[in-house]
DNA sequence: TTGCGTGCAAAGGTTTTGCATGGCA
DNA sequence: TGCCATGCAAAACCTTTGCACGCAA
């Protein structure tokens, strides 16, 4: 029952590999095939994006665009486990992208649906914003 | 007080012209140079690019990218609207945003500001989702 | 053996950069 | 006149496609 999943090869093994380890954020192609570089199983660029392309068919990764970035994201979706309430905080000063795991949020999603009636992705959903850091170092560069 | 603004050019106008005649969606820097040339005003596509950059760090307009299209949206924005006191909803499905005036958000910037260090922008801040009327549309769709 | 999987090379599309020219103030 | 604006050409990216070879089943 591997539905149209194909052969089992290395290459989508280590692919699935990544996503799956790293289910809490989202991955892009080059970043996939970076890190499996650096794990010594390189793999072309054409196959990570043939690979998500078929996972997207079969409803295992999402795919989305984030605001600032150039490339595409993917995340693995973890069909039986509920989707992870996450947001995503984008620091326009060093572009650090923080995965924010937070209570607060999922509260907001709900307040905004039934109030509002806008029902949020928060996928893809990032605040912009100057990171702790980047507000540190501003106040030592304004100071020095 | 045109703060840096530039020159005046029969370009630079075409532009905002175009973009305030369409404030109500979104744009691409495609759709600005095919809807120019009809009009017979042909902009590089360069020049275009050049504008649409400055006018986001003017804070004239805003950028989106949108799932399923591979180049980026901008949509104008008035500034006399107190767009930087409330937050924004762009509806994935008809592209209308709605400009959210709400005690709770800003309750989750305080709190993300607060815990997690991050100090929003609530400019440019735009929260990704489907808007009430397209879910009930969806619905109908689905029924028949 | 069969046919999908792989990856190089190259194409296609969007956005950016270099540079010489043009035009506003 | 001085400096920014413009736009062509080309580069830089990301993603897709063509094609020959490799490998799982």
């Amino acid at each position: 029952m591997n539905q149209g999943a194909g052969y089992k090869t290395k290459q989508r093994q280590a692919i699935l590999d990544y996503l799956m380890e790293n289910k809490e954020k989202h991955v892009t192609a080059a970043s996939i095939s970076e890190h499996l570089a650096l794990d010594g199983t390189r793999v072309g660029t054409t196959t990570i994006y043939r690979h998500l392309d078929k996972l997207l068919e079969q409803g295992l990764v999402r795919k989305y665009t984030v605001d600032g970035t150039t490339s595409a994201c993917f995340q693995f979706t973890d069909k039986d486990e509920q989707c992870r309430e996450h947001f995503h905080l984008k620091c326009e000063k060093c572009g650090k992208l923080i995965h924010l795991n937070c209570s607060r949020v999922k509260a907001l999603c709900d307040h905004i649906f039934d109030e509002h009636g806008f029902e949020m992705d928060f996928f893809r959903t990032v605040f912009y914003g100057v990171c702790g850091d980047c507000r540190n170092h501003q106040t030592e560069e304004t100071e020095g």
